[in-house]
DNA sequence: GTGAAAGCGCTAACAC
DNA sequence: GTGTTAGCGCTTTCAC
């Protein structure tokens, strides 16, 4: 039994005729590891955990494949969870993951201040964050440079003349939200331009809140000339209140969306947007957590990825004063 | 030891005052009992597999993302694997559920024919086929009426006048681009209108290839006025195609899609689409797949959902014979 | 280089 | 209604 164990594993100290042997009969016979016998014995499961707050949002399955794409090879199967941006929900799916005895973890959590989260992230061997910040985790983490895209962004609009910029950034609950709030006000600080607060939306975590907060801030007495949607849930609403509202893009409008997505590429005019490479981001979560199971003891990474922004054409100079008044 | 095990699985046979004092110090101690042990001895895992073509695909997503929210109430974890269109790795997939003794598969297999796929289908106790059909698997199976919603839309566009109706149909390995196919020709024939092969395209799978498959139809001697993406894929490199030919929609070429996105819903002029419930088709997958593990003998039973074609505004009359040339 | 034996944490059969 | 025991299939000492 021992030397069958050894040759399967590979181990050394099985004569090289007998390994033969084994893996032939193995082969014979069908034979298949019970993957719950050994992980009784060792611990491990061969098995990684991947948590995010929407599945259905396309960017994270783009990165659920990329990251699966990193570690099949590997000899790891990859567990996908949707935790539906319910902190509750998520807990239970960490604990459950935990139980199954996965040798690692993937998390984009809904929430980054959710109680208790930092322990239960760490209580994994090895964990990454995905474009998060979590308090006390102790965790790889793979990072986007949100700002720098953003920046650019802002700089285009405020040079083609805009001074009216607004901003529907999304739950700063979320890191890639709240450090868009911070660059939008760093920035337009930089620029002299005068903050106002209407203008930067927060909190919006649908499509639908989206599409409220876009109609709200134009119906705002003095409404912004250029609209950002801080992720692709938010551009979709503000593209849907734009349509409604029976605007063009971007004579009435200029609109910048983060994220690329099918929309962004197909319009037409085709959409200035913000965007990186999800599959990097996928790629690169997947590389920190093989390397942090190989070597436990090293201390945590973070991996920042670039953002760059796309001029394209759904921006152009602010319409002058005669402005087209909504429906 | 077996009394703590009755108490915490709920079993009879437990003085309600021992019970009670096992969940409490059971909660006191966060005692989590150790699925792989659970699973050598009863050879169940509470978890099941989901096998899909394509993860990056939001459809897919959405189905994803429904059937886990029918499943995670009733105990079980749903493990999504994305088989990226490859026989050889889905086999793979397969083996790996397999082994780690997942009690049920759902499987939107990439190619319904590959050799062996009925047998390693069947191997599960549960399994679910996701809109396909696959011989000899012996499974449930939830099934889209793909032909229904197909119907309107050809005779919606017969109506409006168009003899030259392309369908960029996809690979007849899977079961959607098959009964549309079958579909097409069998309406078309009943309408009395001949049949040109050339506005048939069948074997596309990617965006690409549906862009291909459009520009080709297009430099036809006499191409259609009319054409029909078979998936969402297909549709996007259908848009792609005619955004790039600088083409207008409908009043130089009307479109319809097959599937609802992002694109299809948010575009102006709004798009023609054959859509479905995505989320009752992974709801129905887990539902089938509960039943099934409760009743593991019943014979096998085939659900079958709705299409339908909901004209918007992407088609029109066709355009007098005076025809705009392609770039 | 190989085999014997213990034990991972649990559930189910059985005795009480 | 409760406790004792065996054993699921593997890996890992340890003895040879």
């Amino acid at each position: 039994m021992s030397t069958v164990s050894r040759a399967l594993n590979g181990q050394p100290f099985v004569r090289s005729e007998v390994r033969d042997r084994v893996l032939v009969a193995s082969e014979a016979l069908g034979y298949r590891p019970n993957v719950a016998a050994r992980s009784m014995r060792t611990g491990t499961t061969g098995a990684v955990g991947l948590i995010v707050s929407d599945i259905s949002n396309p960017l994270f399955a783009s990165i659920a494949r990329a990251a699966d794409e990193a570690l099949s090879p590997r000899g790891y199967a990859l567990m996908i969870a949707n935790s539906a941006n319910d902190p509750e929900h998520e807990a239970e799916l960490i604990s459950t993951f935990r139980q199954r005895q996965l040798d690692g973890l993937i998390i984009a959590t809904a929430n980054e201040e959710a109680p208790g989260l930092g322990g239960r992230v760490a209580s994994f061997g090895a964990s990454v964050l995905l474009d998060r910040e979590v308090p006390g985790a102790r965790a790889d983490a793979v990072l986007s440079d949100h700002g720098a895209g953003l920046c650019e962004a802002i700089r285009h609009l405020v040079g083609l003349g805009h001074r009216r910029i607004a901003l529907i950034a999304g739950t700063p609950g979320q890191r890639g939200s709240r450090v868009r709030i911070h660059t939008y006000e760093e920035e337009l600080a930089q620029l002299g331009i005068a903050l106002d607060p209407a203008l930067c939306r927060r909190d919006e975590m649908t499509i639908d809140d989206g599409y409220r907060a876009v109609k709200e801030v134009l119906a705002l007495p003095d409404p912004p000339t250029a609209i950002i949607g801080g992720n692709n849930l938010l551009f979709a609403g503000l593209f849907a209140a734009i349509r409604d509202l029976g605007l063009a893009i971007p004579d009435d409008l200029s609109v910048v969306a983060c994220e690329e997505t099918d929309l962004t590429v197909l319009h037409n005019p085709p959409l200035d947007v913000v965007r990186r490479d999800m599959d990097e981001l996928g790629r690169t979560a997947a590389e920190l957590l093989l390397e942090r199971l190989d070597a436990p003891r090293r201390r945590p990474r973070h991996v920042v990825l670039p953002t760059v922004f796309e001029a394209r054409a759904s921006s152009a100079a602010p319409a002058s004063r005669t402005r087209k008044v909504r429906r």
